[in-house]
RNA sequence: GGGAGUUUAGCUCAGCUGGGAGAGCAUCUGCCUUACAAGCAGAGGGUCACAGGUUCGAGCCCUGUAACUCCCACCA
């Protein structure tokens, strides 16, 4: 946009043209720099860093476009705005993915070695990593990318090896045979938040166990019959009387051949089936409870990769599934199969491959948490954490509630390495940060590193903290943590929102974060996910190289509440592309004004008498936005204060202020033209910069060329670092804003009156107001020009009471005047019957309102003063309005 | 089984501490008014899911009901 010379402005905004030479100019000029500075107050948002597997979705874009308006709100209020950056090597995501890679070229993960597996591994960070950056630049972030970090540098790393090491010491992590789940796929432990639950169909098979040394049975059903191969032990209640004489007995395995104990346990439903539970502690996560406490034996019949093991006897080598199939054909034809029912039941996924999880004890690392959870439910309890909306405070404390502890080991090879060390020669386990140089119990000196890694959410826990510096005790962590917001979906509020909240509380021994700012999921306009297997995602990039980044990021604010789901419309970006068209053209309207002013148009300040009525309304209208829009981002509520900015500049500036301005620019009057203009250009300053958060490209674009080099308000050098516009009383002119109020209700009535008889603009008249008040003639004296122009009048005058008026001449009524217009010949007679007769049933109706609320004793000793004059008001203006109507309608119907 | 959310105009959704129901899109009418037709001026369209209650006053607060969605638990 250039204002000099004669090139024409472009009529419409590309946003094409801009954003990349902005974004660069941003980087250049450093902005987005934050330096340790104690003479400013910190604001701190750490990035939930995006995972290297693949690119941004929508969900990253309104993430991002949540973090980047506040960022770029607090820094034009003053604040030493800091945004850290940075990726995350999402361990089992990536692995997967990497293998994938390899397989397409033939090659297998085991055969190329862990070093080499490694290398690519990084080199697929290298470039997926940075692709990701380059996304989030070309949606405005405005990261501070001199700090970019990666879960798994150096930094990060020292800062994973030494939690781990500091909760060993402390007793809160350990390695124990436990219960875990187990993807047979991946072929690694997963936590208890990565499994997900989904309905399947499947069957209950009604089996029988004889019992050893009579001819009795002892019946149960399973969902699981291959697991009988594991079982040691059928429980019933101990109050169960139909198998009390049982308790004590044998039940005998088929195939095995194995007699198991019944025993009593009141984990055993009475009602549930017929009463009686085959136990296999080494297959089920409640089995392996009642297991533990009547000391059975646990028989692992599987493999890493679900066959069945040597445990299960002849169906060695065969998959969970063919077992399965095997092992009720031959139980049919032993006799013991009872029935066979379909049942429907909730079976435990791996979320990442939706593979079917095994329950399966292994030797793994844990994260003790009973101790560690304590904190973390304390500070959201007494608010020192606020999770925003409130609503979530309660899925949070229903899993802290019910936390168990962490598996945090992993059988995979891309992540942070478990910083253990086990004597070759003892075996002795050595926690260290690096490799002992001699064993402490033995005194030798070979030892192998524990071959797992960690899960990846261990490293993002320490996020708000290590890339600060921790573990050292940086300047940049003084001063920068605790961070101020956390913005993310509440998909990820257990895997990681309350993992950093205890690790804060933790290693830092302060909350991470202030507030937790939730959004919610990006759906297509059918209301689905997007997803790959959908095929409905849509990618942030189409969208910004086809409308801009400021649409898009506009789109995904407007018209959503914090916490809920959105639906994706492409007609909602074209709403919100038209909206920055709008005040592109806006600009460029005022620009050729000032063009044409020249040096005049540049003045810093202007005699505040030369301000019509007009100028202070919308100056004062500013001031008011001003403080809607900063309470709406203070309280988080950015698609209010969005809705807020966009009505202002499309309805108030464009739709009136500026029509209201014309006569003025047009005319000779340099001192008005001034007045205007000066107006003019300081609403547009400061409405662009309430703008800016939300459509920082376009707004940065016309304020660079809003004034003149010699910068006379403050530098136009760049948006992002001007002044947030603040509420000021100096700016408030309540007489003048309930003038124009005045002046635009007349307006919209004519237009309404005209609309109806279909009289086109170019048809002027002259216009009668007719009032007592000399306050209300005054303010129609005064906002005459603006008045003719916008009601098409060809003459406005003033007048007290009806005398000279055409007995026919057309007539509207607003609060506080009644208004003639001689337009006789167009008059449709029936027409305005119609019209008048509803706007009289309007009025009696609201008069009959009115009239109940002042008639009414409790509202009248109970509401508040100015509700009730309120109300009265409306009753005076209301019945003069109908007088008039009801007179109008008399001469019409005579 | 526990919890949360949603239910407002034809569609998608706002409505922040209770004080006369809004936006965008769509529809209809009229306008190329020298910033913008990606526009301007108008219009139509809603017993705010239902039933009670609190209150002078309820879309908003309380109780219950229904439908849909999601999360957690996992009775084999």
């Amino acid at each position: 946009m250039s204002r000099t010379g004669e090139n024409e402005l472009a009529k419409n905004y590309d946003p094409k043209d801009i954003e990349e030479r902005l974004y660069e100019k941003w980087l250049n000029k450093k902005y987005f720099h934050a330096e340790v500075d104690k003479s400013k107050k910190p604001f701190t948002i750490v990035i939930p860093p995006p995972n290297i597997t693949g690119q941004l979705h929508m969900g990253h874009a309104l993430d991002n476009t949540m973090q980047d308006i506040l960022i770029r709100y607090k820094r034009m209020q003053g604040f030493n705005a800091l945004w850290q950056p940075g990726t995350d090597h999402a361990s089992i995501a990536t692995e997967v993915k990497i293998i994938e890679k390899l397989k397409a070229e033939g090659i297998d993960k085991e055969s190329l070695g862990r070093e080499e597996f490694l290398k690519r591994a990084w080199e697929w960070k290298e470039e997926y990593g940075g692709r990701i950056i380059g996304q989030l630049k070309k949606l405005g972030s405005s990261c501070d990318w001199d700090r970019e970090r990666f879960t798994m540098d150096e930094g990060c790393s020292k800062a994973v090896e030494e939690v781990f090491v500091k909760l060993y010491e402390k007793d809160m992590i350990y390695k124990g045979s436990r219960i875990i789940n187990w993807c047979p796929v991946c072929h690694t432990s997963i936590s208890d938040a990565e499994v997900e639950y989904e309905d399947q169909a499947g069957h209950f098979w009604h089996i029988k166990y004889p019992i050893v040394g009579t001819d009795e049975f002892i019946q149960f059903a399973t969902t699981r019959p291959e697991t009988m191969l594991g079982d040691t032990a059928v429980a019933v209640n101990p109050e169960d009387e139909r198998y009390t004489h049982l308790i004590g007995k044998s039940a005998k395995i088929p195939f095995v051949d194995r007699e198991i104990p019944i025993i009593a346990d009141s984990y055993v439903e009475k009602d549930f089936g017929t009463g009686v539970v085959k136990i296999t502690p080494a297959h089920d996560p409640n089995d392996f409870e009642v297991g533990k406490r009547h000391k059975l034996p646990e028989i692992n019949i599987m493999n890493d990769d679900a066959t069945i093991n040597k445990n299960g006897g002849k169906f060695e080598g065969m998959d969970r599934y063919a077992a399965r199939k095997q092992i009720v054909k031959e139980l049919e034809e032993m006799g013991l199969l009872v029935k066979v029912e379909d049942y429907s039941h909730n079976v435990g996924t791996h979320d990442r491959c939706k593979t079917t999880v095994e329950p399966l004890i292994k030797q793994q690392w844990f994260v003790k948490m009973d101790e560690l959870i304590k904190p973390a439910v304390a500070a959201v309890q007494n608010k020192e954490i606020e999770l925003v909306p409130e609503r979530f405070d309660k899925a949070y404390y229903n899993w802290t509630d019910n936390i168990r502890d962490w598996c945090i080991s992993r059988q995979l090879w891309w992540g942070h390495r478990i910083p253990a060390y086990y004597c070759d020669d003892c075996g002795e386990i050595v926690v260290s940060k690096t490799a002992p140089a001699t064993c402490p119990k033995c005194g030798k000196n070979h030892f192998t590193q524990d071959p797992d890694t960690l899960d990846t959410w261990f490293s993002s826990a320490l996020w708000p903290f290590s890339t600060l510096g921790w573990p050292d005790i940086t300047e940049d962590l003084k001063y920068f943590y605790p961070t101020d917001v956390l913005v993310t979906g509440y998909d990820i509020i257990f895997f990681w929102v309350i993992r950093m909240i205890f690790s804060g509380f933790e290693q830092m021994k302060e909350r991470p974060f202030k507030t937790v700012l939730f959004h919610g999921l990006v759906r297509d306009s059918q209301g689905r996910k997007m997803s790959k297997s959908l095929g409905n995602g849509i990618d942030p990039l189409e969208v910004i190289d086809k409308y801009g980044a400021d649409a898009l990021r506009f789109t995904l604010i407007t018209g959503n509440a914090p916490g809920n789901d959105m639906r994706f419309y492409w007609e909602r970006v074209e709403a919100s592309r038209n909206f920055a068209n709008k005040v592109w053209n806006a600009s460029r309207f005022i620009l050729m004004n000032m063009d044409q002013m020249g040096e005049d148009a540049c003045v810093s300040s202007v005699d505040k008498a030369s301000l019509t009525q007009a100028d202070k309304w919308i100056l004062s209208k500013m001031n008011s936005v001003a403080k809607d829009v900063s309470d709406m981002l203070d309280k988080f509520e950015l698609g209010i204060a969005a809705q807020k900015i966009y009505d202002f500049i499309w309805e108030e500036l464009c739709d009136w202020y500026i029509e209201m301005v014309k006569p003025r620019l047009y005319g000779d009057d340099t001192e008005t033209k001034k007045a205007a203009i000066w107006t003019l250009r300081s609403v547009l300053t400061d409405a662009l910069k309430l703008l800016h958060p939300y459509m920082p490209f376009l707004t940065e674009e016309i304020f660079c060329n809003l004034k003149d080099a010699e910068g006379i308000l403050e530098s136009n050098e760049s948006i992002m670092i001007s002044k947030w516009p603040e509420f000021s009383k100096e700016n408030a002119y309540p007489e003048e804003e309930a003038a124009v109020e005045l002046m635009k209700e007349a307006v919209k009535s004519i237009r309404i009156l005209r609309n109806g008889m279909n009289v086109p603009p170019s048809r002027k008249a002259t216009v009668i107001v007719v009032t007592e008040d000399d306050e209300v003639a005054a303010i129609f004296e005064k906002g005459k020009v603006f008045f003719m122009a916008l009601a098409f009048a060809s003459d406005l005058k003033l007048q007290k009471n009806k005398e000279g008026i055409a007995e026919d001449a057309v007539s509207t009524v607003i609060s506080k005047a009644s208004i003639f217009i001689p337009f006789s010949d167009l008059v449709d007679v029936d027409k305005e019957i119609e019209r008048l007769t509803k706007e009289k049933k309007r009025l009696e109706g609201e008069l009959e309102r009115s009239n109940k609320m002042l008639s009414n004793e409790s509202f009248l000793s109970k509401a508040p003063e100015a509700k009730l004059a309120e109300e009265k008001e409306k009753l005076t203006t209301y019945s003069n309005m109908l007088t008039e109507v009801t007179e109008r309608l008399a001469y019409y119907s005579k």
